[in-house]
DNA sequence: AATAAATACTACTTATTTGTAGCATATTAA
DNA sequence: TTAATATGCTACAAATAAGTAGTATTTATT
């Protein structure tokens, strides 16, 4: 009940570099500030490139910057390229077969419960979120 | 962001369980029911009557009950029997210092979901479930 | 063209979670 | 008191997630 690690890295990073999102930040700066372990930031730094949030720039003063508006990123977009959110809708007894025409003993507590997270996720997009007070290590 | 499997299978065991609550159940006949592996289910039988849920009755004529009222055991107990919930409470981006008075930028977001979490985990009790429709493999 | 400073890629190591095997212990009934 | 039928324990194996190392590639500056 705990988002992986690569997805608090992902947003950690992210939410960081909204601050000032038109800056170009480089993988050693932000190793730097975030305390992520050198290879394991730059090949996070990949996948988010790949996914569309960010570009990169290689060579001499190159590095990262926003691909897209931060008020059209969302939560829910940077964990799911990360780790697949689709597993938040999954039966929270792990049973496949569980539906709303064939629940399971839970299935409506739970659906409750997605829903919420579903919407928030959703609709906290990066631009939405407080960076007067980022914290960081 | 999803239970562990431990967690799962210490629900489904519990919930099928407390359809009928006064029966003894042995591992062999919750294995078949279930479709939990054997070592796995009773290694997690053990945990569940440590925790004060069930107890066991060994020898022949042996199996598991019920150690207290249906309506003393909720879902947030069982988990976090198994997987502390502590980690629910944690900060979303990992940050060890965030705290209400020096909190991250997600602080506010992540208190109204895990708290919404925590009190449907915590006032959703075994005998609150719907047995109608108890899904099982 | 050489150098410096950046990202990209591939393979490996470590830690954690999940699942399995085998033997030990307990209890009832014939 | 022996056989049958339960649970309990310890150690190992496999799968997944997290973290590390080393090298290749790219590009601006000189």
């Amino acid at each position: 009940m705990k988002l992986s690690k690569t997805s608090e890295y992902a947003l950690r990073i992210l939410i960081y570099m909204a601050k000032k999102p038109a800056d170009l930040y480089t993988a050693k700066y932000l190793i730097e500030q975030l305390h992520v372990s050198d290879k394991y930031l730059r090949r996070l730094m990949t996948e988010l490139s790949k996914a569309g949030f960010i570009k990169s720039t290689q060579g001499r003063d190159g590095g990262y910057t926003f691909a897209k508006p931060i008020n059209e990123i969302s939560l829910y977009d940077i964990i799911d390229s990360v780790e697949s959110m689709d597993k938040l809708n999954d039966c929270v007894l792990g049973f496949n077969e569980c539906s709303c025409t064939n629940p399971c003993a839970m299935h409506d507590e739970w659906l409750v419960i997605r829903q919420k997270l579903n919407k928030i996720f959703h609709e906290t997009k990066l631009s939405d979120l407080d960076f007067e007070h980022v914290l960081r290590y």
